[in-house]
DNA sequence: ACCTTTCTTCACACTTTCTTAACACCTATA
DNA sequence: TATAGGTGTTAAGAAAGTGTGAAGAAAGGT
């Protein structure tokens, strides 16, 4: 049975959602803001947490720049509409998708279907991209069958990278993600990183490709 | 190639879907009653199916209902006219949308095409104006399902007259949102940004209008 | 404590993007 | 037709962003 964690400050959506998830097997945990909602996380372990961006005390922001420290569990956003620049930012720090307020219970449970079962299958997981493989189980990296060293710094950048391969990655979700809970501006580092990773993949792999003044995008090796 | 089960007792509307369907590339199976349709959805399983809610011996609603029980398979209601109460219920039970006999051809597949891709597809933050596309989280734009390369300046001023598409929206405005905190003068580069912008676009997709003395709008293509 | 690996910082060359400026054009008005 | 205000277009210098090598700092293992 999996358990969920719901963190939103409005005891009615909290009834809402306990209703709906626990018609589906889940097991529900609450918690009124955020600081209440981290303790929980911590202590009961979810298997998936629907976050509230409109929080009091704690942004919900801030509450998933804090959970994302030190655990990877799915989290879906719940968001009312008209706040594109707060998604945004929510998807950047690492959440896995968001509703929009009001929803319907048939997109909200097929989300988390969806956002649990993207996880699950990382527990015995692998990335590939034409001719790059990523074992994120044992943090290994292969390319023609061949593997390639890379430091956990290289692998957690590729692994952005490769998650999203052929779109855009913005700077600042790949840095939010290879180094959370930083504050100090990291985006001089990443670029030696890059530059280290293209050595190390050379140009028979996907290639990482520079879009000025946005981010990079991993492009697999036949593609245009 | 997509799977497409036809739950619906009607041998003639069978038919009559199957070639809709056939001609589009779809792989068809069919069931005459309910139960047939689970055991065939089980089965086979299908990337969306086509339900009729005027069945014999179990109804449309049950056959969905006992369908969610253990899968999110995109499903198109097929009804006849007079039967708000029970499209309002088999939506409530997870259906995706429905169409109402007779249909057409086209509202058929353009529904069938926009469940489906609402199923797997995350849901990203995105403005679409006609052929446009803005996908906000990767700072993607796309034309006709074509990526186009913008520039930071170009994402951002395109968005502000996307978020407004159809309305005029003033040079203060435009150059506040483009350039934050900035005071000086900046109407001499929006109207170089603008013409970049037009070429980049060419004229098959939204189009972006001056306004003489006021700012600018961005019209969507069909309009007039 | 030592050595090794990894990460960060810095300097500088290079590329892309932005801004500025000049001028052509278009439209309304006298 | 002349004039003026606003706009479209082009080009070039300025600014911002990126690639790359190397060296010092930090982390980890022995």
């Amino acid at each position: 049975m999996s358990k969920a964690l719901i963190i939103d400050d409005e005891q009615q959506m909290r009834r809402l959602l306990r209703m709906v998830l626990e018609s589906r097997g889940y097991e529900i945990y609450e918690a009124a803001d955020g600081p209440l909602g981290l303790q929980e996380a911590a202590f009961h372990r979810p298997d998936v947490i629907l976050l509230d961006l409109g929080l009091p005390s704690m942004s919900g922001i801030e509450v998933l720049k804090r959970l994302r420290e030190w655990s990877d569990v799915p989290v879906l956003i719940l968001s009312v509409r008209d706040q594109e620049n707060v998604k945004v930012e929510a998807l950047e720090y690492g959440a896995d998708d968001y509703v929009t307020k009001p929803f319907g219970t048939a997109e909200l449970l097929a989300r988390l279907t969806v956002i649990q079962r993207r996880r699950f299958t990382r527990q015995n997981p692998e990335i590939i991209v034409g001719k790059l493989r990523l074992d994120l189980l044992h943090h290994e990296a292969s390319l023609n069958a061949e593997q390639i060293k890379l430091t956990p710094t290289e692998f957690a950048l590729i692994k952005v990278l490769a998650e999203n391969s052929g779109r855009i990655v913005t700077q600042n979700q790949i840095i939010r993600q290879v180094w959370p809970g930083q504050q100090t501006d990291q985006s001089e580092g990443l670029r030696v990183h890059i530059n280290h990773l293209r050595k190390k993949m050379g140009a028979s792999g996907p290639q990482i490709i520079n879009e000025p003044g946005i981010g990079y995008r991993l492009e697999s090796e036949g593609e245009s």
